[in-house]
DNA sequence: AGCACGCCGACT
DNA sequence: GTCGGCGTGCTC
């Protein structure tokens, strides 16, 4: 007989033993009875006979996960701190068995690049892992394609992940118009035929180029040569479930793996990449044509000089985008007579103000309810309405102009794949003079004809606590004015008491990072590793007991530093209290030997953090 | 006594 | 995570 430990596929628990009368790969998935249900597993280890009684392997499916996978997900487990049975159902099993199609590999190059571009991609080809720090419109995207073509002919095959709000109707056309159904786009808004067909033409290897968002770093693809990662600074390549893992450096480590090459692109790198990596500069670009900032020195608001810019813009028979951090009309409502807050029943924050859907909501729970005419707590029928929206943003816009055609673009409004198509293409089409949106405005969409941007509520990212509150509202401020002037000169205004700050960078990123290495030196990442480690639970002593009594574990470790515990900033979400324990370290070593050997079952590890709610 | 609910520990 | 065992407390 023979005894393997099986790690139950998304389950917290450690693996467990099983034995069956045949010889089973590691890898292999199989199925196995824990109490009483039938659960996916896969094999991690054979062993030997154990002391207690074991249960058989009940089936043994012709799917398996790949050396390469499962040493991906025994460092995630590890790294990130959680069972490898979380760290693999993350992944996609390969197939035995599948014939693969026999199809004309080679495509004839008609990528012509730049002299600067074929400097860059030499560089990029030079590196094991790389960054392409390249300004809007300076041509990354060329230059992907041109790595990608090399690869194809080299009959390799490339994954090329972005942020999933830029899977763009643009990006997929220049991909498909060059390389035809070698591309395939993989993304969570796919129908379950979809998601076959995609899989399907991975598995018999007539995909080339896998593009999606993270969830497109595990799928099942033989033959791998190349890992880009697109707008590497953005933050939705980390994970903010279990397993928390940030995609960019699970791409890095992949790349060390397979032993090929990985390329982080961005016009505004995190430092972490910056201070990390070696990286090209490429300036400029085709699209380059003057801007001009204004500074208006205001709480973010539809204030006349926004209007009067709005208004000219459009007399102009030219578009414009205004970008706003917040969903809703409202994210608070405040009584103006007692000035007690409308907050969720169930999570400690506002709830935002629908009034389209007449309702308000709660951002993080979903909490729904009728918008209140009265004050509960002193019958005051003063309520005002604080922080300003998107949906109330294009409201007031259509009051003030009227004869202008505002669009929404958020994911309120933005659900589908099908939507953002059809409202990028009225944009272009000019059917729509402005869009009013928030972060899904920034994201490498192609507006040719926006010559004003306006950016409300920056001052709200620039002074949140956080370490890095300074980089994202900067690359924010970049990224969004990078959506205008493609053609011609634009105006960017900018609502904002920090002036000083935004037009000292603006134009020099690169002055941003070196200066910021100054500042995060001794006490921020990437000079030093964050760990910050949740507790949540129904019960807030329960969880505040959980965190005291690690808490106190960890401070027997001398390398490992707790620089703060107590409450969340968010301290209710869903009914349930939370707690948590920042933890700094020079080394992700020291952090991670010294929770593995105090972390309580509540504790819920959250490595390298860039949430701090 | 009988049952509903919620807490807590076990799961190979 | 999810199931079930068991204790608490409410109701008939």
């Amino acid at each position: 007989m023979n005894y393997y430990k099986i790690a139950l596929i998304a389950s917290p628990l450690e693996p467990f033993t099983y034995h069956h009368k045949e010889v089973i790969d590691i890898g292999t998935k199989v199925s196995v009875s824990v109490k009483s249900r039938i659960l996916d597993g896969v094999v991690v280890s054979s062993c030997d006979k154990p002391t207690f009684k074991t249960n058989e392997i009940l089936d043994i499916y012709e799917e398996y996960f790949s050396s390469e996978e499962m040493q991906v997900a025994k460092f995630i487990s590890s790294y990130y701190i959680c069972s490898f049975g979380d760290a693999i159902s993350i992944m996609l099993p390969f197939k035995k068995n599948i014939s693969t199609k026999k199809v004309c590999d080679k495509i004839v190059s008609n990528i012509n690049l730049s002299t600067n571009q074929q400097d860059a991609l030499s560089f990029l080809k030079q590196q094991k892992v790389s960054l392409l720090f390249g300004d809007t419109g300076s041509g990354k995207t060329e230059i992907y394609m041109k790595f990608f073509q090399d690869m194809i002919n080299s009959s390799k095959r490339s994954i090329f992940l972005m942020p999933e709000i830029s899977l763009t109707p643009q990006m997929d056309i220049r991909l498909k118009n060059h390389f035809g159904d070698k591309v395939v786009m993989w993304h969570s808004k796919l129908t379950p035929k979809q998601k076959q067909k995609a899989l399907q033409s991975i598995y018999d290897k007539t995909a080339y180029i896998i593009a999606g968002p993270r969830s497109a770093l595990f799928l099942p693809i033989k033959d791998l040569g190349l890992i880009v990662v697109d707008e590497e600074h953005d933050d939705s390549y980390k994970s903010s479930s279990r397993p928390r893992y940030n995609a960019r450096d699970i791409a890095i480590y992949m790349g060390k793996i397979y032993d090929i090459p990985v390329v982080l692109g961005s016009a505004t790198p995190s430092l972490n990449s910056y201070v990390k990596f070696p990286h090209i500069r490429l300036k400029g670009g085709f699209f380059s044509s003057n801007k001009k900032f204004i500074y208006e020195p205001c709480v973010e608001s539809l204030s006349p000089l926004v209007i009067e810019s709005l208004k000219n813009t459009i007399d102009k028979k030219q578009q414009a985008i205004v970008f706003i951090p917040t969903r809703a009309n409202f994210k608070n409502l405040i009584c103006g007579d007692c000035g007690y807050d409308f907050k969720c029943s169930f999570c400690s924050v506002g709830m935002s103000v629908h009034e389209k859907s007449r309702a308000m909501k709660c951002h993080y729970c979903n909490f729904t309810q009728a918008i209140p005419t009265i004050c509960p707590k002193c019958g005051g029928q003063t309520l005002s309405p604080s922080r300003l929206g998107t949906a109330q943003a294009l409201k007031e816009i259509n009051e003030k102009l009227s004869f202008v055609k505002v669009e929404q673009f958020d994911r309120d409004v933005i659900t589908t794949a099908s939507k953002l198509k059809k409202a990028l293409k009225r944009f272009n089409d000019n059917e729509v003079d402005i869009l009013v949106g928030t972060q899904m405005l920034s994201k490498g969409h192609d507006y040719h004809g926006v010559t004003l941007a306006v950016v409300l509520g920056l001052d709200n990212i620039l002074s949140m606590s956080d370490y890095r509150a300074k980089e994202k509202a900067l690359s924010l401020l970049i990224q969004v004015s990078g959506r205008s002037g493609r053609k011609e000169d634009a105006t960017v205004l900018v609502q904002s008491f920090n002036e000083k700050f935004f037009s000292y960078y603006l134009n020099n990123y690169e002055k941003f990072l070196d200066d910021e290495k100054n500042y995060r030196k001794e006490l921020y990442p990437p000079y030093k590793k964050f760990c910050r480690v949740l507790f949540s639970h129904k019960n807030s002593t329960k969880a505040k007991d959980e965190m005291q009594k690690m808490r106190d574990n960890l401070l027997s470790f001398s390398d490992v530093e707790v620089i703060g515990f107590g409450e969340c900033a968010i301290k209710q979400v869903a009914s349930k209290y939370r707690f948590e324990i920042l933890l700094r370290s020079d080394k992700s070593t020291s952090l991670i030997k010294a929770i593995q050997k105090v972390k309580v079952p509540m504790a819920e590890v959250d490595m390298d953090p860039i949430e701090f709610t």
